[in-house]
DNA sequence: CAAAATATCCAAAGCGTTTTGGTAACAGAA
DNA sequence: TTCTGTTACCAAAACGCTTTGGATATTTTG
């Protein structure tokens, strides 16, 4: 069913029929109802493609999953991510394009998605410290909004971003608190620009309480269970061990919690660890009483939120670009206690 | 820059670089080169929508990803399945369009993304045992292929599994060969085929070595961290609690591992753990040694080979449609040893 | 050498929409 | 009555591509 074939049936001009179901007011009332209940009847949908020709736009967002060559791998906070911006896409009548490809390749894919013209805008993962692609973007005139931020890019852009300074620095501040002087950070990959804004949070807590930044204590690799094993294990057998761990993600956590297992520590009363979460579905930090005291920001809501601040960037272009800094809580669960070692 | 302008560039007509660029025999070498080389030097790409509209293809496929109301949770495997289909994609020019939807809208999405035309092809995710999904799409006649199988449906159509069933039958097996013989299954949620199937698996084992079913040691829920942990901890305190357990994903795996250690019991000595792993790439099973024993096959392996299924379907819609049954590996790790508690 | 075949190109139609630039009918104002 | 506005519609152009159905040289064939 095309339009031509409703304007047939209707004995109206595809015109008329146009003009009813897009809700212009060159249309009585009642040719309008009429229309309405023939397209409801045939379930007529206008083709995408014709649609989209003739006005221009698309109707589609963009995200490009960027997997570096080395360490092949999808973050896990993607799926909830992506689940959260598809919430707000459908509801303003977006579909969501994805492309996962080699980081090498990424320039590429950008310009090409903007000259084929099949996306009104793109969402920039993982943003590095000076990211690239946000000066590309800003050169080729496509819309984009960043799901964090890039430190050393001044000029305006839209992001939606966790305060991920202030919340690692309060975490190190509570274990600081408790009684920890030595305080293990496992990081993410420094490269990227959260890593790096976490950081400069713990560091921060450790300055300002005056307490010396020991380099063995700080660890900066991709997130995965094996990783939060290994640098336990290892920061364990220091003359000095830490007495409690700031870990950037649930995944190292629990390899972080394996490794203290495995040396019979126990999680809250030997050992304090806080991980930042990111409120999956699917690992859920315990039910009543959290399992982690964390840093907690749920990533789907940031999914939705981002995908708003795109979509309103798009609708009005002109706008300065809108941004939104979200605080993440700190949630205290069984993970932490006093530092009775000294 | 677009055709038109291209040609004008060049003194050709629309025609003929058209049929330059898309390989068409009725054009000189030479001319061809020329044509090449201006495209290439102003990076001419055409557009999406027109040529889509022209040729009736969108060259984009569509993978609905379910989110039911009651519990909203996206499938952890989902980054890494997409990330293999992402790669299939790429290499055949294709787009991923996805959709997140509430299941109740499953149904209507699918038609209105045929009605649409905005995809040539459909990943259908998750399927149940009697998946209505099928029939529907066969129905409105748009190319689908499945992630699993729904196993009480008997006309033939285009899917990828796992041999869930025997995978399951040779780990539990794999337990019974061990000394166990009271074996917890954690399943995931058995209205999901891939769940049924290995359940099936489960009990074929037992009945072949004459081993009483047990209901209070079978459980089938959403595979989260939290599952596992609970229903390890409620087993354990049966009258005649299992010596092993089956698990169904990592996530619930490292749960039940907490539960175990919880209540000071080590995994492959006290007690024997076997789970499916699909290989993600942020759960590595271990490093040397696997940790868990497992039944394994990557779902990231999966994506890539279901997307080339349903693209050679697509290309060729009259053949009859491709199936494929992988076979899980059952690697052993450090969480399986001899049951010496009777 | 004329006719047929081939190689190379092009103008225009078509894909299914939206949008432009109207027209016809009828009302109210002068 | 005539003019102006308004309402309700429509024919055709446009979006940027592919494809159809030639056209014009050039080569091959009989």
């Amino acid at each position: 069913m095309k339009l031509k074939d409703l304007a047939a049936l209707l004995g109206l001009s595809q015109t008329t029929v146009s003009r009813a179901l897009n809700g212009y007011p060159e249309v009585s009332e009642a040719t309008r109802h009429r229309v309405a209940a023939a397209a409801e009847k045939h379930s007529y949908r206008p083709n995408t493609r014709a649609k989209g020709l003739a006005t221009g736009r698309s109707m589609a967002i963009g995200h490009v999953i960027p997997v570096s060559a080395q360490h092949e791998m999808v973050n896990p906070v993607f799926g909830d991510f992506i689940a959260g911006a598809g919430e707000s896409y459908a509801a303003a009548g977006y579909d969501m394009v994805l492309s996962v490809v080699q980081d090498s390749q990424e320039e590429r894919v950008y310009r090409d998605m903007f000259a084929k013209g099949n996306v009104d805008g793109i969402v920039v993962h993982a943003p590095e410290m000076r990211d690239p692609r946000i000066a590309l973007l800003q050169g080729i005139g496509l819309p984009f909004a960043v799901h964090g931020r890039a430190s050393d890019i001044s000029t305006p852009y839209c992001w939606l971003d966790v305060n991920n300074k202030s919340a690692f620095q309060r975490a190190t501040d509570f274990l600081i608190d408790l009684g920890h002087r030595r305080i293990g950070l496992l990081n993410g990959l420094e490269t990227m620009d959260f890593a790096h804004r976490r950081r400069a949070g713990y560091l921060a807590a450790l300055h300002s309480r005056g307490i010396a930044v020991d380099a063995q204590l700080m660890r900066s690799e991709e997130m995965t269970e094996t990783y939060g094993y290994q640098a336990v294990r290892q920061m364990m057998e220091l003359p000095e061990p830490p007495s409690a761990y700031l870990v950037s993600s649930m995944i190292p956590a629990i390899g972080a919690r394996r490794a203290l297992h495995d040396a019979g520590l126990v999680m809250g009363r030997d050992v304090s660890v806080i991980t930042h979460d990111d409120d999956l579905s699917y690992l859920r930090n315990g039910d009543d009483v959290p399992l982690f005291t964390a840093t907690r920001s749920s990533v789907r809501d940031a999914g939705r939120q981002l995908a708003d601040l795109l979509i309103a960037q798009i609708s009005d272009p002109q706008n300065t670009p809108k941004t939104k800094l979200l605080e993440a809580e700190l949630t205290v669960g069984r993970s932490t206690g006093p530092n009775f070692r000294g």
